[in-house]
DNA sequence: CCCTTGTGCAGGAACGTTCCTTCACGAATA
DNA sequence: TATTCGTGAAGGAACGTTCCTGCACAAGGG
């Protein structure tokens, strides 16, 4: 029933039948295989086109063994999959792993979070880019247990024990490196009081970045100035941002975690009557090229969602392939110095230059 | 070679030989189906979990004759697969179909739009949603003739002849209506120069969209003014519509149909010295929750992706679970007039509201 | 004339499931 | 005691491919 038709498609096999040769004759006719004379194979050829035959894709699958299926899944908040995906960061990650896995000859299913017991496992993968997998993550297991090779974008939790491990790669930054790379420009920009707009969520990205910015507080005996949104959304971060701005004390810099239209901050910002970089310092999290065509241009840090994504790709395809590579790679952040974040004295500024750690 | 490990995974037979029953029992006792004793199910359950069992899912899906997999393809720009997935408009198509097939049991596989001959036909899908299919585009007649149901975003193009059209569904709007009602309500708001801002795609939207343009200028004596953006991008956009307001007796209001961040825009035209609405009403076709933010708020013209992958979806699962539904459905765009398309006397605008044809 | 070599194809075993059919056996009924 | 009946489980045929093996026949060499 699951078919529209009623008609039973045309299998090989009837095709053999309606061109008076065997199963074999016409699977080697089709597929250039076998020792056949061009009459043969055009004569079986004409009677498939005939027959309107096309080949069964999930039998082919069976006997070849591999689906050259790539899974992709968003761990965070998993009970509402994908609807991040509409973040710049999720959806680069999405096109980039489609674009490297069709490269490399592999299609990408877009796998459910969520859902009875183990039932991704009723889809037929080769591999599987699992993007901020949680502690100990089911589908992570699931996916190891049943051989399937995951790579996943947080290296801490690729470190599973025992020899699963072999079978799991990751992509990771240097998240801690990369907060205070930007703490470290305000600071030596003059910025006394930085304020961060960070996200609660399950994402090592969010928790991580405001351990760090606490750390960095911490070291220098300055009071954390950080707002935690319970939810994305252009209304809740702006108030978020109007908030910080309105302490008695107002912060002299701001650093965004969470993605948002940096345009609109910026006009935000502005309304409530500061100037960037004049009265605050201005750095953004997000991938949003918007950035750089602001007035003044906007400093960004870059998580890379399409390197990361393609590196993962080649990852799992290497591993695939046997080609038993690296366990993972080390990405550095990409931090864009621009005018918002300038120095007041104009030290410093006004270009478009990357910064990279170490 | 393709599964990193060279242990032949456990099967069926496996389990069944270490438990001392047969197939059969096996598979009863792991799917809950058959008559077993608690006894014979729960040893068999014990044995599976020792020896790692898990299905493969390849030889269920051949088995069941389904696969619960719908793919989805953008057929603008088939030669560089899924570059446009930044855009709004498109990362909600994928979100949305993806959340509404996994809420029907089915997973979602991004496909390739080029390659060898007809290597989409390798994929094993029960369905197809097609967005922006060209002209007798041959992955809709591959998958046609493959007896996979198609659904696509272009009514016109499932007017296929023959049997073949009983298996091919469409989601699609009344685009010419939407043209004219941004246009018509920006002559009511007193603009006599509308310029319209477009993109050069293959895309029906963008072509069906300037002829509408075309034809109620001609309706009204009007000269055209169209910039044609050759490719997408922050750059050119913002060049098109300074080139468009530099004109020696420049237009009043500007209408754009591609995907932009609506602040930077606005922002664009503040710092060429134009107000909005005050010298340029502004209208914008987006999908960016921003644009109801800005000072003063967008004038937006959005086309549901969410709402049209989602029935998109519904069309397709109806179609393979046999329920025969519509052919297709029609939908109006959504046209929310805000403050940057008011009337300069003040007549209307400053609210927030829909307004719909017919 | 027999043995090799090569060509053209057929048969059938995989691939790993599910599920239909059958069969044995003990208990209940006639 | 001979017939039903229900329960528990095995056997094997699908699903639709691919590909390994092997057979028949013809041509060539000794």
């Amino acid at each position: 029933m699951s078919q529209s038709d009623r008609t039973p498609r045309v299998r090989l096999v009837d095709v053999a039948r309606a061109a008076g040769v065997s199963k074999t004759t016409v699977s080697d006719a089709l597929n250039g295989a076998g020792r056949l004379p061009a009459a043969t194979r055009e004569h079986v050829q004409k009677v498939a086109r005939a027959l309107g035959y096309r080949p069964n894709a999930t039998a082919r699958l069976l006997r070849a063994g591999h689906t050259r299926l790539l899974g992709l899944a968003a761990r965070e908040y998993v009970e509402t999959p994908w609807v991040y995906a509409d973040l710049a960061y999720f959806s680069q990650i999405v096109t980039a792993t489609t674009r490297a896995a069709l490269a490399h000859g592999y299609g990408v299913v877009l796998l459910p979070t969520y859902g009875p017991d183990d039932c991704w496992l009723d889809i037929p993968l080769d591999g599987v880019f699992v993007i901020d997998p949680v502690e100990g993550d089911p589908m992570v297991r699931d996916f190891l247990a049943a051989g399937v090779p995951v790579v996943s974008d947080r290296r801490a939790l690729a470190e599973v024990p025992g020899e699963a491990r072999a079978a799991g790669g990751w992509v990771d930054f240097d998240n801690d490196a990369a907060v205070r790379q930007v703490l470290d420009h305000l600071e030596e920009a003059g910025a006394e009081r930085i304020a961060v707009v960070a996200g609660a969520t399950t994402a090592c990205f969010h928790q991580q970045s405001v351990r760090a910015y606490h750390d960095w507080c911490a070291e220098r005996g300055r009071a954390p100035r950080i707002a935690c949104l319970p939810a994305p959304g252009v209304e809740q971060t702006l108030q978020a941002v109007t908030e910080l701005l309105a302490a008695p004390v107002p912060p002299d810099a701001l650093f965004t975690l969470v993605e948002l239209s940096t345009p609109l901050l910026l006009d935000t910002i502005r309304r409530l009557g500061r100037s960037v970089p004049g009265d605050l310092l201005l750095v953004c999290t997000t991938e949003d090229p918007a950035a750089s065509y602001t007035d003044p241009p906007i400093s960004t840090l870059s998580f890379l969602p399409g390197e990361t994504a393609r590196a993962a790709v080649e990852l799992l395809v290497d591993r695939l392939d046997g080609r038993g590579g690296d366990d993972g790679r080390l990405f550095s952040a990409d931090f864009r110095i621009r005018a918002s974040s300038a120095a007041p004295g104009g030290g410093r500024g006004g270009g478009d230059r990357a910064a990279r750690p170490g």
